[in-house]
DNA sequence: TCTGGGGTCCTAGGACCC
DNA sequence: TCTGGGGTCCTAGGACCC
């Protein structure tokens, strides 16, 4: 007998604007002005004798950092994430910039997220300003589709936070995310699979989750421009173009395929730090300036392992020479590790193995095969097991803390 | 006046083991 | 001696996302 099975409605909520409309809380006087959030360190607002405030703008910028997020008044005049600041600075001169903060982002996000979980428990990360949602089990949300919960989740998002977003409803990630979009700010935007082909398929292919800028230029120069011409076209074609697994995906994403589940825990597979130089630094020349960023990179990492409660066992670093090439070296070590000497070593290995001729504009350090503190520590004695029992090896050749150095 | 920093996932080849 | 296949680990690069 066919029964189906009770359609998934999964939410994608996306905070708008979220930096800079963090940031016109605190200056509400910026309000209706285009603000972007980015470029370097040194252009914090100043607080003048009468109490009144003055920002720097684009114009007075000078470096080579990049837009984060701008406001929708800045987006009118072009100027969009990713963006170099300097780029930025000619089509919008007079715009206001902002440095980034990332602990009052961080507040806000943990204050979204906490009025969220609070009507709807699921919730799947995806960054500091969105998340997924699956509603399917919260009682009566298929009566309507989800809408008065979409409303209710908006609001408690404001109330929270004093701050707008946008949600999309549909039976999966893949449509939430897009529909997210499509009433943005501020908007909600509910779908079913019936509606594919009106609202989805007239979509630029660029506008999934999954298809960045070499696979659309691939696509365009296909003559595939929009979803719906990859749902049009032939399967067995873009397998052929794209792989059993990328073509594949593409011949679902097309007909709004997605079964992935919400995912509401995740361990971090990977932990790094690194840093664009102000100008490009040469390994021998700037020896000294580049091993002091280099020992500091390690610092931080192990500072943050520490801190996250993790040990790593494969150290890797990236360099980025001045033509923007970038290479990547990593080395599995014999035990995990969190000590910043160990790193270091280890990552001056890495370095070892790098043709230094060019220039460089970056450096990273990144510490992968993770393992949970807790996980690695001997057992207790008050675990240990009882006399007789064979003892298991120990996982790990510690100790946790050496140093090499020291042997 | 090009292009940040922090991530995930996939592919692919070689080593090594059974 | 030759042939072969599967599985896992390690490394490097690249696409993509927020």
């Amino acid at each position: 007998m066919y029964s189906p099975e009770a359609p998934r409605l999964i939410a994608h909520l996306d905070m708008d604007a979220f930096y800079a409309s963090v940031e016109l809380l605190r200056y509400p006087e910026l309000r209706g002005r285009p603000v972007v959030i980015g470029g370097g360190r040194r252009h914090q607002p100043q607080t003048l004798p009468d109490g009144t405030r003055r920002f720097a703008t684009l114009r007075e910028y000078t470096g080579r950092g990049v837009i984060t997020t701008s406001t929708y008044e800045a987006r009118a005049l072009g100027v969009f994430s990713a963006m170099g600041t300097m780029k930025a600075a000619r089509l919008a001169p007079d715009a206001v910039l902002l440095p980034v903060d990332f602990d009052e982002y961080r507040k806000y996000s943990r204050l979204f997220k906490a009025a969220v979980r609070a009507i709807a428990p699921q919730v799947e990360d995806r960054g500091i300003d969105e998340i997924y949602i699956d509603l399917s089990e919260l009682p009566g949300v298929h009566a309507d589709g989800g809408r008065r919960i979409g409303e209710q989740l908006k609001q408690a998002v404001r109330e929270a936070t004093g701050l707008s977003c946008s949600i999309g409803i549909t039976p999966n990630k893949l449509l939430s995310k897009l529909c997210s979009e499509l009433d943005k700010p501020d908007g909600l935007t509910l779908l079913r699979m019936e509606d594919i082909p009106v609202r989805i398929w007239p979509l630029a292919a660029r506008k999934v989750n999954g298809i960045g800028p070499k696979a659309s230029e691939k696509l365009a120069a296909l003559g595939l421009h929009t979803i719906g011409d990859i749902a049009a076209a032939e399967p067995a074609f873009l397998v052929q173009q794209f792989g059993a697994h990328y073509g594949g995906w593409l011949v679902q994403m097309a007909q709004g395929r997605d079964d992935r589940p919400v995912v509401t825990h995740s361990e971090p597979v990977s932990i790094s730090r690194e840093t664009t130089f102000e100008r490009d630094l040469h390994a021998v020349r700037d020896r000294a300036t580049l091993s002091d960023i280099f020992t500091g990179l390690c610092v931080e990492l192990a500072g943050d392992l520490q801190r996250k409660g993790y040990a790593s066992r494969t150290i890797g670093i990236k360099l980025r020479f001045d033509d923007f090439k970038s290479v990547t070296r990593d080395l599995t070590l014999p035990a995990h590790t969190m000590d910043a000497r160990a790193i270091r070593r280890a990552a001056g290995l890495c370095l070892k193995r790098v043709d230094l001729s060019r220039r460089l504009r970056l450096l990273g350090v990144r510490a992968g095969a993770l393992a949970r503190l807790a996980d690695l520590v001997a057992p207790h004695p008050a675990a240990e097991p009882a006399a007789g029992v064979a003892e298991p090896a120990p996982r790990y050749g510690l100790p946790l803390f050496d140093t090499l150095e020291s042997r």
